[in-house]
DNA sequence: TATGAATGAGGGTTCATTCAT
DNA sequence: TATGAATGAACCCTCATTCAT
């Protein structure tokens, strides 16, 4: 109950990518159409397509699937905010931040309910979640930007933080109103980094 | 798996009174000290030194344990919350905001493990959290003080939320140093309303 | 998987104890009948008539089962060698010998499949299965009996193990011919101890 | 589960040849190590540095690995009780009789783990161990050489199979200490068969 | 009212075996 | 001929809940 399981082997042949994928899709689909009491091991292989004794060729057990599909979160969201801070290189810090929070709500909003469960119900592991390479890249973009922005690099970690906890706590079980939300996080992140308001709402 | 179970019957007995403390108090130790997956029923009437069948008379199911708590968790929120304001009733906003703020994370700081529980492995009900009186109550209480400090009355919940949402993100799941927590929550939800940043800091 | 698992708890009713029982004699029905292969904890809760669940609630695993079997045994070898001592004190070692060979056969032709299951298909625990209170009682005896018969205290250990081989190696995997098995076995065990052959045979 | 299974072809060439060695290498040193609950055909093929399906190619199940196993044993000891019995052809039955419990021994010693579960964790097939051409030229030997030495002929099967008992029953679960074991084992034996017992000790 | 023995659906996981490549 | 991905029956065990006492 220590070590947060890896997938079992690396899938080499055609055949194997792609049950993995699939594996992996229903996963997904149950968690987000059906919570995690629905979620187990035997019903993500029938909506795979797949023999259970495969899924287990590639998952060790049943937490190694929700940690591979938090890895991919991690990885759709550090590739998102690339893009953004590539396409906004030239812009001031306040507008950057909101690009970001921009791009961030809309990963999230492309799959409420994915989100939800693997943020919410994700069944206690040990370790912090945030010890992993690809949080740490996304600490380590945070920071350089902003230290380019003049702002405190210290604060990368926090902020991340904070933007998820946020994003989830407003978005996921928000009112569905929710339209200003990107104004709204923006705000408080701003509030925390100690940029200026906005000049005016 | 559709409502929120409340408790079968009022404990009006002095004994029964006891018992129904014995089990909650058994529950949020269990909760606490080995998280979710150790939490079941037959468990806490054990720990509470109380018949499996008794458990059940006060509790249909075992969410309406974990209900129990949260609305525990709530009562003592508010409760907190009141105090904090009668207490600094003539401190500007900014002030009164940051009193509230260490208001709650005192509250959380108390019982880390039990938190984090109840907020990150919450199993889904279908019900929304924030639909009960006493979340109603606090967000009377939150839009009242809004309105005297001239702010947004319509921001009451969201700030309730966005300040749940940034205690757990940032207290149950920060890094120990997480010493400067009240001023970095604080800063956040000023930053949403709108209030002025620090002078410095 | 290092120790031998002890009964979860001890039936203190009326309706356990009865349970308890049940479970016992389906699972040495089964083992005797259909072997190890076939013995999995639902066929004996089904044979038992009782619900796996109950099962579960007196035996914490499924070696627990058969481990309660072995303790079954040795206790019963236990009682019949005594009878047979307090029977033939007045004896020579030799018939002693003989009488005691004979009842431990006896023993064994009456549960011919179970022993068979019991001696050789026993999944192998790590504790050696000497190492038990029953079977250093058992060892205890033998020990005595051999300082009385002016024999050497310190070949108990070997004789029983000796003995306890040879009734399963002859008997239980023997031809039907096996009649002549107390003597055969008899005569090995008195050749141990150096005793004279019988007069003539 | 009614045939001890056969090896599915003989392997001709000499490619072929190698793989079922190294299967049968694996297999042994699988068992020998880890018990038969590790013993499964995946890790057997893994282990050999063959596929699975290589694997199947020469052995049609699983008991037919042990079975093999069991065949190579025997003949180790019919090629060493050959030996020994030219070696001492001279020598008094009650000699002869030592130096092929010798032989054996220090057969099994060379295996100890290997045997161990080979002996007691065979998992139960229908048909009695010892009705193989294997067991059969073993017992013909021993009813020779018994009626050489002056003994009864009828006597070998039950020789052979109190020998196979005392073997494994002293030696693979004794105590470290069995330094006389040929001693307690051949007495047992000459008992059995009517030798003199040894001059003195 | 309190108890706790009994229940059994359900779920995670293994592994012998097959067969397409 | 060799491979190893795929399969799924089978099995051990848990735990929420009931109900006879």
């Amino acid at each position: 109950m220590s070590r947060i399981p890896q997938p079992r082997k690396a899938p080499r042949q055609a055949r194997s990518r792609h049950a993995v994928a699939a594996i992996l899709e229903a996963a997904a689909r149950i968690l987000a159409r059906d919570g995690y009491a629905a979620f187990n091991t035997n019903r993500v292989a029938e909506e795979a397509g797949v023999g259970i004794g495969s899924l287990y060729q590639y998952f060790p057990n049943k937490q190694a699937l929700v940690a591979a599909l938090h890895r991919r979160h991690g990885e759709e969201t550090l590739a998102a905010l690339d893009r953004v801070l590539a396409d906004s290189a030239s812009q001031p810090p306040r507008d950057q931040l909101a690009a970001m929070v921009d791009a961030v709500l809309a990963l999230h909003r492309r799959e409420l309910g994915l989100h939800r469960v693997l943020e919410r119900e994700w069944p206690a592991f040990d370790e912090p979640p945030a010890s992993n390479p690809r949080d740490a890249a996304l600490r380590e973009r945070m920071a350089d930007w902003l230290a380019e922005s003049g702002l405190d690099r210290a604060k990368a970690g926090t902020l991340l933080r904070m933007a998820d906890s946020l994003v989830h706590g407003l978005l996921l079980d928000g009112e569905p109103d929710a339209a200003a939300l990107e104004d709204t996080i923006t705000d408080a992140l701003a509030g925390f980094l100690g940029l200026p308001a906005r000049a005016h709402t």
